[in-house]
DNA sequence: GCCAACGTTGGC
DNA sequence: GCCAACGTTGGC
């Protein structure tokens, strides 16, 4: 079992959104280091914490866990898909995804700021400044520190 | 809305 | 294969 953490942006898709679909295709992610992980990294049943960017306060908010193995992502197929991706094929496609389960909603929302003022967390790459993968490993330590703030 | 960081593209 | 230009992410 491993652990990770994917972004989304709140106005594009909540885990709110998550909540009410259930099950959701982790579309739209064009960068070959996220690829990657959900392709070669996840397996059915890792968790996943679910962090909402680009809003008022950017944080973790929920946990899922991964649903599916790794397919390709239909949206680079489609010309009028914003993630539309023309040198794509369906013999080679170049974008894999996999579905994303809701678990749960976390108590409260524990805040990036939040998350920096730890030391215990300082190698996350999440608090690394610059940092902009949408989808990275978290490790078990992490994990489990970051759900004991949940309470705090 | 600004802009730093950084991934990607394309000319050479 | 280098690297400048460009585009995107995402915190602030």
């Amino acid at each position: 079992m491993k652990y990770w953490l994917m972004k989304s942006e709140p106005d594009t898709f909540s885990i709110d959104d998550l909540q009410r679909k259930g099950v959701e295709p982790w579309d739209g992610v064009r960068n070959y280091q996220a690829r990657n992980f959900m392709r070669d990294g996840m397996k059915v049943g890792d968790r996943i914490f679910f962090y909402h960017s680009n809003t008022d306060v950017p944080g973790i908010v929920g946990i899922a866990s991964v649903a599916s193995p790794s397919y390709p992502d239909e949206s680079q197929f489609h010309p009028k898909s914003k993630y539309y991706d023309e040198k794509s094929t369906r013999e080679e496609p170049r974008w894999m995804l996999v579905d994303v389960k809701f678990e749960r909603k976390l108590k409260r929302t524990i805040s990036l700021d939040e998350l920096k003022k730890h030391d215990e967390l300082a190698d996350m790459p999440l608090v690394r400044k610059g940092n902009r993968l949408s989808v990275m490993p978290v490790a078990k330590g992490d994990w489990d520190f970051i759900l004991t703030l949940e309470n705090a």
